[in-house]
DNA sequence: GTCTCTGCAAAGGTTTTGCAGTAAC
DNA sequence: GTTACTGCAAAACCTTTGCAGAGAC
């Protein structure tokens, strides 16, 4: 058995448990994270800094772009939401908590989760990191691994 | 057995194979094309788009620098150099033709070529978009695994 | 001779920065 | 009360583009 899919859109943490994270990091539970972390799990969509900024604005919650950006980034590094590369050179964000990874298309810049196959026991993505350890002697990251592809729609279009 | 490391310095393809590959997709084997796959493969390093303007500058091959950044792509698109993300957001090439991928760390900058293992007999990156097209439905791309860590050096600095 | 390529400078688009006021703790 | 955060605008960054002249085929 291999695959383990389950795409719940799951609200990953309570306010308790995501203000003790940002504590434990010496950051502040400001209205700017609370609005992003309340529209990312209920959006549960993938959306780029702009298209948040924006997205935010309709709904009356008004944050500056640069707040935006900034938090993104603090809130990735803080692992309360996962960034990844969309189609046009600019970063994705969502806050699926389960382990996953996108497929992206270039040509229609929609985007597919998927969950990697398990390999020798564990998530790929650890497999891949024990065995680059193991053969560098570096300390790994997480890998980062990044599909692109063409969606069906793209290739229904005719589009080469 | 897994691995099979080589990382040979071996030039990749002679001035008759290029051209034959550029020639098929109606480009031409210019002066900077023939300076730029020069570099990339006597010196088998990693280098950005402004590294390898400066670095060609020095020795006298003076290009500018958006054609350093023009034919960087199109080379990478005709399969003649590798692209893969450096330290700093910024692109970096090498021309190794052997299927390999690189561990960046973001401290030192530094670079490690790595050979990923293989798995259910075949590349990992093959396996992973077979496994992702058959799970999605999409016409996926080569996967593009990008790692990050701290090599040894950086960890001795005492680098948090 | 034709058609792609080069070089220059200027623009492009995303993300970051500096700073004064504000709010979380 | 401290200390981190917000918002604004301006800047930084890598990379791309437009166009006239040059060079590969």
């Amino acid at each position: 058995m291999a695959t383990g899919e389950s795409r719940q859109p799951e609200r990953p943490w309570g306010p308790a448990e995501v203000r003790e994270v940002l504590r434990k990091r010496g950051l502040r539970y400001s209205r700017p994270r609370r609005v992003i972390l309340g529209y990312l799990s209920e959006q549960d969509r993938h959306v780029s800094a702009e298209g948040l900024y924006l997205a935010l604005r309709q709904r009356g919650d008004d944050l500056s772009l640069s707040t935006v950006y900034l938090n993104l980034r603090v809130l990735a590094e803080a692992g309360l939401v996962r960034e990844f590369d969309g189609a046009n050179g600019e970063a994705l964000y969502d806050s699926n908590p389960s382990e996953h990874y996108h497929v992206v298309c270039p040509e229609t810049g929609e985007v597919r989760d998927v969950t990697l196959p398990w390999v020798n026991g564990q998530p790929l993505a650890s497999f891949l990191k024990e065995y680059v350890e193991r053969e560098t002697g570096w300390e790994i990251d997480e890998p980062h691994v990044s599909l692109t592809g063409r969606a069906p729609a793209a290739r229904a279009d005719g589009v080469d």
